[in-house]
DNA sequence: TGACGCAAGTTTTTT
DNA sequence: ACTTGCGTCA
């Protein structure tokens, strides 16, 4: 290859060079971190239209996010001439298998308006399948049945073919079947399902694999590493014949396994493709030298990877920042002043970015960041399509499209209130049984005993989605029907009782109105897929200046020139429930990987000494990873006094050890006492002092090895000892 | 039928 | 600390 010819090459380096313009056969890139993975996918798209003549329509790209997907989108429209970036299929998994389902509805056979359930609308039908099955929630948690039921579908295990071994599998099988009974009776379908179905398409009609597999003559795939069984099976039937997958992954950046996500899929393609072609890409753009060192540090205890020599021709840098809090409140603190500091050296806020394990930790750091004045937005939490009002009108737009789905009926049928209570919604229930769904034991129940209570309440209703039905019929898209909606339940009223809770809401309702209103003649079944299958609604604010704050799982795929990972204890990372495997433990590493492998140039590792857990406040030590760290390259801020012995079992977090806090203590030591401990003998008193309501003792060993140590005095195995 | 008060369970991570 | 679900009462 003439590596001054082509334009498309300019700029690369040679492994991505030889990356882009590899083979057409099965090709895997095996990259790390701030490679320029996903350039390399792009220009390798662009390639195949120039060099090998591809047609845009025969290119199929999977992205991890939606927000991949555009940006690649984004990125090939300004390489490409014209409308070439609109004609590929670029998109998740899911938003793929869901628009060729719509398509190949009858051949699947459901419904071509078939509902997308998410996590809420999967336990709404669950908890309706314990009830029927008169199963004790308690003992089965809808959460959990629906998790097990999640891994089943991943692996394409029908409810029938459910491996039973114990009592609760067979709970498990009957749940599931249940469960799909019921779903399928909404005409709707869950995440998993999108993919299932796909696969189970494909495998019963020859013909439709065929036909996809020849359309789609160029398959490549981002983040290979977090693809699981069903998805791998897709890649599999689309690439058959003529093999042509390019597949981007890196072991170590492998962070959902939990949903399903398999990286020994990076195995099976070696077995599955001979003449696989491999690609290293080892540099480096993105970190400066001590940040990539320490994060290769923190993965070299891995089993089972691919070894990579990651180099940057960027400077050393600073050494990465320690530093240990009191609790999360100060924790929260020292990431606010510090980002004041870092701004008034010149730095933007939105080169800042806070990372945490779990959704929960961003309340702390929100907190401080308001008291500081320093604004942020938050990646994820409680996402803009779950809040109550939105799934309420999106409830209303799905009986449009399905009068049948019984879960968005319950969920709306008195909101606002219209006097339907629950006699009224059981007999539709038990009616819906023998009728097919509620909504055709509505239209029963308004014939058959038009006089009664019931019905009267109901009426309305009935007229409205009646006529919303009507205007759907004659060609209305989606704005037109939200504004139909809006107008008919006097949706501003009711939102707006005075309250800011109220405003918000209000203008939540706005914001969704808005997003009907771009899209002018979108169809309703569109829209309510792209609204299930993307998280958030605020793609457009992207460029504000504010801080970032997100999980560590979310911060896959982004870099930031500042990065704080705070929380770094044990319980949270690695989190209480991945202790109790070694490949649980792994995946927690890599997720701390994935963290400090997102920093340009500064990097911050904070933890906290306690931490508060259901409002209860214990002691937290320090994440056993940041031992894989080389203390050359930590600059530490400030040390805490560390617990000699941990007075709580970490790995069980503080709501499941059934220990009462003890009430609060009185200073126990003052100067000058003589004491014991367990470890280090005798030794006297030098200073006692209460703060942030608990007592820190500093004491004196006579044996000199210990020296003077300080403890937290309800803690320390630290005795006074009468004096003879 | 709806409002209110109390008990219980909750926190991994997301398409 | 916070939400959610359930039971009692007006």
């Amino acid at each position: 290859m003439n590596n001054s010819a082509h334009p498309l090459l300019a700029g690369l380096n040679a492994q991505q060079q030889a990356a882009v313009g590899a083979s057409d056969g099965p090709v895997l890139v095996l990259a790390g971190p701030g490679s320029g993975k996903t350039r390399v996918l792009t220009h390798r798209i662009a390639w195949m239209l120039q060099e090998q003549h591809a047609a845009p329509w025969q290119v199929l790209a999977v992205t991890f996010t939606n927000k991949a997907a555009r940006e690649m989108r984004e990125r090939l429209a300004r390489m490409l001439a014209g409308d070439t970036a609109l004609q590929m299929s670029i998109g998740t998994f899911h938003a793929i298998c869901a628009r060729l389902l719509r398509r190949e509805a009858d051949a699947a056979g459901f419904s071509r308006n078939y509902l997308i359930f998410d996590t809420d609308d999967q336990l709404a039908v669950m908890k309706q399948v314990v009830k029927d099955l008169n199963l004790d929630d308690k003992r089965y948690r809808p959460a959990s049945l629906l998790n097990a039921i999640s891994h089943a579908k991943n692996e394409l295990t029908s409810p029938a073919a459910y491996p039973v071994a114990t009592y609760y599998d067979q709970v498990v099988a009957r749940a599931y079947a249940r469960y799909q009974e019921t779903l399928r009776g909404n005409e709707g379908l869950d995440f998993d399902d999108l993919l299932v179905e796909t696969v189970k398409l494909f495998q019963e009609h020859a013909d439709l694999c065929e036909k996809y597999s020849q359309r789609y003559r160029y398959v490549l795939v981002d983040e290979f590493q977090d693809t699981n069984m069903a998805q791998y099976l897709l890649l599999r039937l689309l690439t058959g014949e003529h093999r042509s997958l390019y597949a981007v992954a890196d072991e170590d950046q492998s962070i959902y396994s939990w949903r399903g996500a398999d990286y020994r899929n990076i195995t099976r393609l070696r077995g599955d493709y001979p003449g696989l072609v491999e690609i290293l890409l080892e540099e480096n753009y993105r970190s400066t030298q001590i940040i990539l060192d320490a994060a290769q540090a923190l993965i070299a205890p891995n089993p089972d990877r691919t070894i990579k020599r990651l180099f940057t021709r960027k400077p050393q840098g600073l050494p990465l920042t320690l530093h240990e809090a009191y609790d999360e409140a100060e924790e929260a603190t020292f990431v606010a002043r510090e980002i004041e500091t870092l701004r008034r050296a010149g730095h933007a806020y939105s080169d800042c970015a806070v990372m945490y394990r779990t959704n929960a930790q961003s309340r702390a750091l929100e907190e401080a960041l308001v008291y500081a004045t320093i604004p942020y937005r938050l990646v994820g939490g409680t996402r803009f399509y779950s809040r109550r009002e939105i799934k309420d009108l999106l409830a209303y737009l799905r009986l449009i499209l399905n009068p049948d789905d019984d879960i968005s009926f319950q969920r709306v049928v008195n909101v606002p209130r219209r006097g339907i209570g629950k006699t009224t919604l059981a007999s539709l229930m038990t009616l819906g049984q023998t009728h097919g769904s509620c909504y055709k034991a509505m239209l029963h129940l308004l014939q058959s005993d038009a006089g009664s209570r019931g019905a009267k309440a109901l009426r309305p209703f009935a007229e409205m989605l009646a006529e919303w039905h009507a205007l759907r019929v004659q060609g209305a898209d989606v704005r037109d029907l939200t504004n139909a909606v809006l107008a008919a339940i006097g949706y501003e009223g009711y939102l707006r009782d005075g309250t800011d809770e109220g405003e918000a809401r209000w203008e939540n309702v706005l914001a969704l109105r808005a997003v009907a209103a771009e899209a002018p003649g979108l169809a309703l079944e569109e829209f309510l897929t792209d609204v299930a299958l993307v998280a958030d609604v605020d793609e457009l604010g992207a460029e504000v200046q504010a801080v970032t704050l997100l999980t560590l799982h979310s911060a896959k795929g982004l870099e930031f020139p500042i990065v704080f990972i705070t929380g770094l204890e044990e319980g949270l990372l690695p989190h209480s429930r991945s202790l109790d495997t070694p490949h649980e433990l792994a995946e927690e590493r890599r997720l701390f990987y994935v963290g400090m492998t997102r920093a340009e140039d500064r990097l911050y590792l904070t933890h906290a000494f306690r931490r508060s857990w259901y409002g209860e406040s214990s002691p937290a030590a320090p994440s056993r990873f940041l031992d894989d760290i080389p203390p050359a390259m930590l600059g530490v801020v400030r040390k805490r006094p560390v617990l000699t012995q941990p007075a709580t079992n970490w790995n069980v977090p503080a709501w499941r050890q059934k220990r009462p806090e003890p009430p609060a203590v009185a200073q126990r030591f003052a100067p000058g006492q003589a004491v014991r401990h367990r470890r280090f003998g005798d030794g006297v008193v030098r200073e006692s002092v209460i703060e942030h309501g608990e007592e820190l003792v500093t004491v004196l060993f006579f044996d000199t090895g210990a020296g003077e140590r300080t403890f937290l005095a309800t803690h320390a195995p630290l005795e006074a000892v009468s004096q003879h």
